[in-house]
RNA sequence: GGCUUCAUAGCUCAGUCGGUAGAGCAGAGGACUGAAAAUCCUUGUGUCGCUGGUUCAAUUCCCGCUGAAGCCA
């Protein structure tokens, strides 16, 4: 059985994974995308060692924050520890519905030249460029990191609609209001919990890759140590980001994945999980 | 108390030499196949503070009122 937890940022997906893996007995990965780094804990809202319950985490924790990890290698990942625990009962939560879908369902990705950045030529040019080798594609001239991406590729794949394996599909959501009120009182958790110590060791070993030039609290506070803003304007804009990052996963969700949504009652978390195990129970 | 300036979208403000208005942000919707917590697209009607006057026509000019800021006493 494999059960796959996902929704916008600060609904509670944590907790819900580790009640039904107590439930069914279950092993949990992370689909997420900034979970898989070391180090990076309070700023990605990590499971900590003391909610996880004894219960195994798989791909939390795989990879150094100076090394670049992409969909690519997550879908190798997914896939192996899949095939490594075919017998187990196993729950993927997170909130990259990009990683969650590559893995599961038939997502191909092509051989590519990534070393080409084409810095010389405008954003028309190498839109003119991908209209002529892909006539069908529709991506916006000003997307220039996709059109970028388009040419580098081999050729177009449009498979990735066909799941792979069998699973349930939940969502967990609240009204926007109640989302954006979480989302705004868990930065200033994450605050109160050492987010700035845990940036500050980071930034004063002088690290500056990609999980922290894009990672929402990281490099807002990167630009806070640089001088650039303060630190109420860094912390303002963190949670502006997550409500927009909120925003963007609904949207994923809502429009590439067939997803069993459950409004959640933050009141009595209890009767929300009961909610979900009647469902999958059926 | 006197003088000056301001009052326009949820917020910050443009603007209309008189013909009922538009940016940024916020908010909303969408795209997505190797940076995805990324990247990108679409979306702006609001008694233009209130009352009266001039005018074919006032958010725009004039009188008054209210509120805010500043200066002088």
């Amino acid at each position: 059985m494999i059960i796959v937890i996902v929704g916008p940022t600060g609904v509670g997906k944590t907790a819900l994974s580790i009640e039904l893996a107590k439930k069914y007995n279950a092993i949990i990965i992370n689909g997420d995308s900034m979970q898989v780094y070391k180090n990076l804990d309070i700023g990605t809202a990590k499971v900590t060692e003391e909610e996880k319950e004894g219960i195994p985490h798989l791909l939390f924790d795989i990879v150094d924050v100076k090394d670049m990890y992409t969909v690519y290698d997550y879908q190798k990942d997914l896939r192996k520890v899949l095939a490594d625990n075919k017998d187990k009962n196993i729950i993927i939560v997170g909130g990259t519905g990009l990683y969650i879908k590559a893995g599961l369902y038939d997502y191909e990705f092509i051989e590519e030249d990534t070393n080409n950045t084409y810095d010389e030529l405008t954003n028309e040019e190498l839109y003119d460029m991908v209209k002529e080798k892909y006539p069908n594609s529709d991506v916006h001239p000003n997307n220039r990191k996709r059109l970028i991406r388009l040419l580098n590729r081999e050729c177009d794949s449009n498979k990735g609609n066909n799941l792979l394996y069998n699973c349930t599909f939940i969502g967990l959501t609240t009204d926007r209001e109640t989302l954006y009120d979480r989302i705004n009182k868990r930065v200033d958790k994450m605050f109160e919990d050492g987010l700035l110590e845990e940036v500050k060791s980071l930034y004063d070993r002088g690290i500056k890759s990609k999980a922290l030039t894009t990672g929402i609290g990281y490099k807002e506070l990167y630009d806070y140590f640089d001088g650039k803003i303060s630190l109420t304007e860094a912390k303002d804009l963190i949670k502006q980001r997550s409500r927009h990052y909120a925003k963007r996963q609904y949207t994923w969700f809502n429009n590439q994945m067939n997803i069993n949504w459950f409004n959640v009652n933050f009141e009595n978390f209890k009767e929300t999980i009961l909610e979900v195990e009647n469902f999958i129970d059926k």
